[in-house]
DNA sequence: CCAAAAGTGTTAGTGATACACCCATGT
DNA sequence: ACATGGGTGTATCACTAACACTTTTGG
C-alpha cells in the first residue's frame, strides 16, 4: 500500500514527490481537490493529493497516476509548477515535491472515498483549513498561475463540460478570477479569439429564451 | 573534491542537482556561462554550471555556492525555473534539476579556470555547442523566461553595470530581446516606471555629446 | 564645420473598458 | 402580460507604435 514508504525516510538522501492542485468549480464556488491525511506526519490535516514517484517513473505519470487514483480521472492537462525544496519541508527527511495544476471538470469525477483511501473532499479555495507540510504556499502559487492561465490561454476548456453557455463560461471566469466581468466584451474578446464554436443547439431551461450552446474548438492548452 | 559523488550512483535512489543558466553581455552578444565537463558523462561536452544539492542545504544555497566556485560572484537574484526531471535525462540515474535563471553584469566577474576546476567560458547564445544532458532544453526555457521578465520587471538591473548611459540600457535591452526598439519610446517607459534614477555625472567619450548616466532606483527584483 | 551619438514630443492606431436595450421563452 | 436570463453594438479612454530634428561635444 502507498503509505508504506512513508513511515521512515533515510535522513541521507532525497526523495521527490508530485503533488496536484486540483480545481474544479461546484456550487457556483471553486473548489479545489483536498484529501485527509490518514498518517503522520500532519495526520488529521488536509493536504493537497499527491504522492512519491516511483524511480523509474516520469514526474507527469506520476501526478497522473496518483491523481487518478484519487479522482479516478485521467489524461487531463497538468501544468508544472516551480518546485518546493525548503530544507525541514517534510519532516520525515528531504522531500523535494513538484507541484503540477490542473482544472477539472467536477461532473465528470467521482471521489473516492472508499475503505482504505485516504478521504478525499472539495474544499472552497476561500475557505481553507491550516493545511500539511507547506501546502498553503503551493496552492497560493497554483492559483494565481490558474488565473494567468485562465486569460492568456483556452485552460478553462478544462473546467468546462463538452457543451456549455456562454453564460456558463462567463460565470466560470468570474468564480476563478473572482470579479465580474462585461458580457458584451466578454464575448467579443471570445470571437476574436476564436477559442469556442456555436453548435446548433439550444440550452431549454427556465422561463426565458434558450441559450445557445457551444463547445471548445480544441481542448489542446495554447496560448492565445 | 566535488565531483567524487557523481562517479558511481545508486539506482534505487533520486539525486537532486542545480543548474545555473547565467547570462550576461560581452562583446554585444547575450552570453551564457558554460562549463566544459571533465568527466563522464558527457566527458568534454559543454553544460550549464551546477552541482549536486547537499542534503542538508536549501536549494538557493546550493546554486548560489556552485556560482561562486564557479564565477566567484555572489549575492545575485536568482529565479527558480520549472525542474527537469525525466528519467534517462542522465545515464547515472535518476537526477532531478532545478535550474536557476541569472543575470550578471560580466564587468564584475573572473572566471574560474584555473587548477583542477572545470573549465568556465561564456558563450555566445546562438552559437552553442551541442551540450551535455538536458541542457539546450533548460537554456531554451531560461531564454523565454529572460525574455518575458525584462519587459515585467527590473532584472534588468542585475546586467548593467552600476551606472550606465540610457543608450547603453536600450543596447543590452535590444541585444536580450534580439530586436531593436524605439529611442523615445523605450526612454518614455522607463521615465513612466522610474526604474532608474538620473545622476549628476555625464559620460565623456567619442567626439559627441556627453551622455547621462543613470543608475536604477532599486535592485531589488520587483514586477512593474 | 563636420561627424557622431545624445536628447526630446506629437500623432495615429489599436486594444480595453463602459454602457442599455430588445429577444425568446415559460408561467 | 410579465418575469427571466439571452443576446447584441458603439463611444470613449488608455496604451502602444511610429516617426525627425536639434544639441553638444571632439577632431
Amino acid at each position: 500500500m502507498k503509505d508504506t514508504i512513508m513511515f521512515q525516510l533515510r535522513k541521507d538522501q532525497f526523495y521527490l514527490t508530485v503533488d496536484a492542485a486540483v480545481f474544479t468549480i461546484l456550487d457556483k464556488q471553486l473548489k479545489l481537490l483536498l484529501i485527509r491525511r490518514k498518517y503522520p506526519p500532519f495526520e488529521g490535516r488536509y493536504a493537497l493529493p499527491g504522492g512519491f514517484v516511483r524511480i523509474d517513473e516520469f514526474l507527469k505519470q506520476a501526478v497522473g497516476r496518483e491523481l487518478e487514483e484519487e479522482t479516478g480521472v485521467k489524461g487531463i492537462f497538468l501544468q508544472k509548477l516551480p518546485a518546493f525544496g525548503d530544507v525541514g519541508r517534510d519532516p520525515r527527511g528531504r522531500v523535494i515535491t513538484i507541484p503540477y495544476l490542473a482544472l477539472i471538470n467536477s461532473e465528470e469525477v467521482r471521489l473516492h472515498s472508499t475503505g482504505d483511501a485516504e478521504l478525499a473532499r472539495w474544499q472552497p479555495v476561500y475557505e481553507l483549513p491550516e493545511l500539511a507540510f507547506d501546502h498553503q504556499r503551493i496552492i497560493d502559487v497554483a492559483l494565481s498561475k490558474l488565473r494567468d492561465e485562465l486569460e492568456r490561454t483556452n485552460i478553462a476548456a478544462d473546467i468546462m463540460p463538452a457543451r456549455f453557455t456562454l453564460t456558463e463560461l462567463q460565470t466560470a471566469y468570474e468564480i476563478i478570477l473572482d470579479r465580474k466581468l462585461d458580457k458584451r466584451n466578454f464575448r467579443k474578446r471570445l470571437r476574436e479569439l476564436s477559442m469556442v464554436k456555436e453548435l446548433s443547439e439550444t440550452k431549454m431551461e427556465g422561463a426565458h429564451r434558450p441559450a445557445r450552446l457551444y463547445s471548445f474548438r480544441s481542448k489542446d492548452h495554447k496560448g492565445i
